[in-house]
RNA sequence: GGCUUGGUAGCUCAGUCGGUAGAGCAGAGGACUGAAAAUCCUUGUGUCGGCGGUUCAAUUCCGUCCCAAGCCA
């Protein structure tokens, strides 16, 4: 079995062009997109259309239902055992689609050997955090346990220190330790051949691409689908915080005052995810990148 | 036609008691190991509307013209 990574920012046309690979060689795709996995997240998503599902067998697309979150170590162990069943079904053809470089990561490279956090933990530092002296506090204990990897982290960076100090307390073991450990006993590498394929375009026909992509949604019932989410009591939910549906909500609360707004609003958010996701994949030198134009 | 208030970075605006200017947003670049469509970092020279005048020096004061909004005719 080969495997074949389709990766770009987002309406760089990774589906389709990963759907005509699969349709020539009689492969099979794979979502490796952090929202697409959800379940009742659709227009928003721009998941796949039900004529493209009906072409080609595609998989781990809306598999995580409400109000259930994922991770990347959880997208892991999804990807695998789906490729195993893939694998006993003779596939020769594998193509991962997706524009969350994080979860390509977390499956070419694998995650850190770290259990599972408990709650209690993750609520006791985040009560720590809430007043400034007390994350002052967190930030040099965790200088102190870990300075090699605080000299790799902004102190701005809350999301990435309060993580590490996780681990610190749940494990009793430097972070930086378990990356060491992990780069030299398991070797890295991706159990199958894998090739890497990266879509880009000229950045305004991107951005081009983006706004017709962006109307569309609105024009398909972006407002309603959250709309909908909200009657759901959803409104926590993680990707109702991604691009898109977190504008919506703040249209639906009257923070954005017109459709208009809003649609500059979601257009302002999505061309930024295309330039991180852009900044992201270019540091990876085996992808082949491939410049689309109209 | 008269009066008033504005015209400063792509946008919204601050400011300079006269010594050629700075925020937010946008844009650009970057980081990234269980929230990642998240989180975080770096990055601001622009005829200060045009033309004249005063001054050693004008974006700042004066005159005039142009443009916009409002009020009065």
């Amino acid at each position: 079995m080969e495997v074949t990574f389709v990766v770009g920012p987002t309406a760089s046309g990774k589906s389709s062009f990963a759907l005509a690979l699969a349709l020539q060689n009689n492969g099979v795709i794979l979502n490796c997109d952090s929202v697409q996995v959800y379940s009742h997240i659709q227009i928003g998503a721009a998941k796949p259309t039900p004529e493209e599902l009906r072409q080609v067998p595609h998989y781990l697309y809306g598999h995580v239902t409400p109000p259930t979150e994922y991770t990347a170590g959880l997208y892991h162990r999804d990807f695998f055992h789906q490729l195993q069943v893939l694998e006993k079904q003779n596939i020769k053809h594998v193509y991962v689609v997706g524009g969350t470089g994080f979860y390509f990561q977390a499956i070419e490279k694998g995650m850190y050997d770290v259990p599972e956090v408990s709650p209690l933990i993750s609520q006791q530092i985040e009560l720590e955090a809430t007043t400034e002296n007390g994350y002052r506090a967190l930030v040099r204990e965790f200088q102190e346990a870990d300075p090699e990897l605080a000299s790799l982290f902004h102190i701005n960076d809350r999301y990435r220190i309060l993580r590490a100090l996780e681990i610190l307390r749940a494990t009793g073991r430097k972070p930086s330790d378990l990356k060491k450990e992990k780069e030299h006993h398991q070797k890295i590498s991706f159990p199958y051949p894998l090739n890497k394929i990266g879509l880009n375009w000229e950045r305004s026909q991107l951005h081009e691409r983006i706004h017709e992509r962006v109307k569309q949604m609105l024009q398909q019932g972006l407002i309603e689908e959250v709309e909908n989410l909200n009657k759901m009591n959803l409104q926590e939910w993680v990707p109702l915080k991604s691009v898109g549906y977190k504008e919506v909500q703040e249209y639906l609360k009257g923070n954005i005052h017109s459709v208009a707004e809003l649609e500059e609003r979601i257009l302002i958010s999505t061309r930024q995810l295309a330039k991180r996701q852009i900044t992201w994949f270019k540091r990876d030198k085996e992808i082949l990148w491939k410049t689309m134009s109209k």
